[in-house]
DNA sequence: AACCTTTGACCCGCA
DNA sequence: ATGCGGGTCAAAGGT
């Protein structure tokens, strides 16, 4: 719970109060196909960018809603005001935190969007609906849509939207798996626990409580306004991290917040960098946790992670699922080199230029703006948004990396670059994608697709890792957990 | 009381 | 040698 406050505390507050109504983007866009359009498709090497993902998130969970493209909601957030008043539009309120339900109902909901988009792969919460989303005004804190960047834009709505869809996750998958306390809300119908979810990293910070804290306090707090579902908590991965630092990273106009995990003698660390408005947009794991997760959190007992840490394979529970695949117009070329078991076990350095590699495989020199000065932090980036993205990937067997060279052009105005990762696991179809905008570094989207039919291999749970590998980080069951302990 | 966040100062590597 | 910047420490305060 003291998480919520990190980012936003620490990190200047968010500039000025939520605009007026005359500020506030309206949305007006047109419905869209279903999801399984864009996820039934041509396979794994094909996928819409994050910014499609999100904006099929919107207009398939609900088309009643007033929820439409991503790409057109952002656009229309940043360039279009409307007034409140009409109808069948997505507005952004300011003020109104008690808006969200993000706290479990007490009793499952109409579904939304559930089984018929493609498996639900994104499914909104019944507490969290895109209209929520938008209604954040952690969406477009402060400045309002005008005031604040493309980049920040992108990042939040990005962020919130994986969010929203990783809270149903939680309370639909894992709900079905788990024994949950009474925090937990019920599962939804026709929410599988294998339904097909994308995690992101930003997404990985918030459970059930985490939310419902979230509301509270925005019912009371100025911060409030940012708080809803926006993910002002540094990622939950089933373990308790302690604060010790933070930063205001030159190059970054984020701060970075420094974690420990708080398990004696337990070397990992976290770095996590929001935006002022309390968006996760990077979080980087070092190390290797020497520990479980905890089994029982002080003050989350309603949490379950911890049930997940003593499952030996958290993933099984707390990976999204996904079997659907991304499908976009673009053409992707596989070529899969094949890592080695090394890979699992590279320093963070050896990660580093795998993955320079791997996204210079092709996009980096065709961007034309990999030469800019922050190159170096941009290198660190790619780094970054594969460990922590892939806390996870890095305990799978094996990794095929592939490709980016592919940047998707979406209506939102972003060049996504896209980094395809397959587990080599015989058999075994997860896959995931790291799509970051060519023009903001930052704006990470990690999805995760299918689960993992086979436990980690021994030897690489047991490999030695030195203390920079990320092998253990398991983003998923993260999801779960909070570091509350007020 | 325990545990956490905050935050300025300090350390250290690098150019 | 020096300045810069990232990372960490640790005291103070909060929950």
């Amino acid at each position: 719970m003291a998480d919520n406050k990190d980012a936003p505390s620490s990190a200047k507050p968010p500039p000025a109060p939520p605009s007026t109504s005359s500020q506030r983007p309206t949305i007006t866009l047109p419905s869209r196909a279903g999801i399984e359009s864009l996820f039934t498709g041509s396979g794994f090497g094909l996928s819409p960018g994050p910014m499609t993902l999100v904006s099929n998130f919107f207009s398939e969970n609900d088309p009643d809603s007033d929820c439409r493209s991503f790409s057109q909601l952002l656009a229309g957030a940043i360039a279009s005001p409307r007034p409140p008043s009409e109808p069948d539009q997505v507005r952004f309120k300011d003020n109104r935190p008690s808006g969200l339900l993000i706290s479990p109902p007490p009793q499952p909901p109409p579904q939304q969007g559930g089984a018929g988009g493609g498996g639900g792969f994104f499914m909104l919460s019944p507490g969290i609906s895109p209209a929520t989303l938008l209604d954040s005004p952690g969406l477009f804190p402060g400045q309002g849509p005008f005031g604040m960047s493309h980049q920040q834009a992108l990042a939040q709505v990005t962020a919130q939207a994986v969010q929203a869809q990783a809270n149903l996750h939680m309370q639909g998958g894992f709900q079905s798996s788990l024994a949950l306390g009474p925090s937990a809300s019920e599962p939804f119908p026709g929410f599988a626990p294998d339904t097909s979810v994308q995690q992101n990293i930003t997404s990985s910070a918030h459970d059930s409580r985490d939310i419902k804290e979230s509301a509270q306090v925005s019912g009371s707090d100025q911060r409030s306004n940012y708080s809803s579902i926006i993910v002002d908590k540094p990622a939950d991965d089933g373990y308790n991290w302690r604060k010790y630092g933070q930063k205001q990273v030159k190059g970054s106009e984020y701060p970075r917040s420094y974690y420990k995990c708080t398990h004696a003698g337990c070397p990992v660390k976290k770095k996590v960098e929001r935006s002022l408005d309390g968006q996760v947009t990077e979080i980087i794991y070092k190390g290797q946790h020497n520990h479980q997760p905890p089994q029982k959190r002080s003050k989350d007992s309603g949490n379950n992670n911890e049930n997940l840490g003593t499952q030996g394979n958290p993933e099984s529970v707390s990976q999204p699922q996904a079997s659907n695949l991304n499908s976009n117009s673009d053409s992707m070329a596989y070529s899969l080199p094949k890592r080695d078991q090394e890979s699992s076990q590279a320093t963070t350095e050896q990660l580093s230029s795998d993955e320079e590699e791997v996204g210079n495989g092709g996009t980096r020199e065709a961007d034309g703006d990999e030469d800019e000065p922050n190159a170096k932090r941009r290198i660190t980036e790619v780094r970054v948004t594969e460990q922590a993205a892939s806390h996870r990937t890095v305990t799978e067997p094996r990794i095929i990396v592939q490709t980016t060279s592919e940047v998707d052009l979406l209506d939102d105005g972003y060049r996504w670059r896209k980094s395809y990762y397959k587990c080599t696991y015989a058999g075994c179809n997860v896959r995931k994608h790291v799509e970051r905008a060519a023009s903001d570094p930052k704006a990470v989207i990690t999805t995760y697709e299918g689960k993992h039919d086979h436990d980690v291999p021994a030897a690489r749970m047991s490999s030695h890792n030195t203390a920079n590998s990320s092998s253990q980080l398991r983003p998923h069951n993260s999801a779960v957990n909070t570091n509350s302990y007020a």
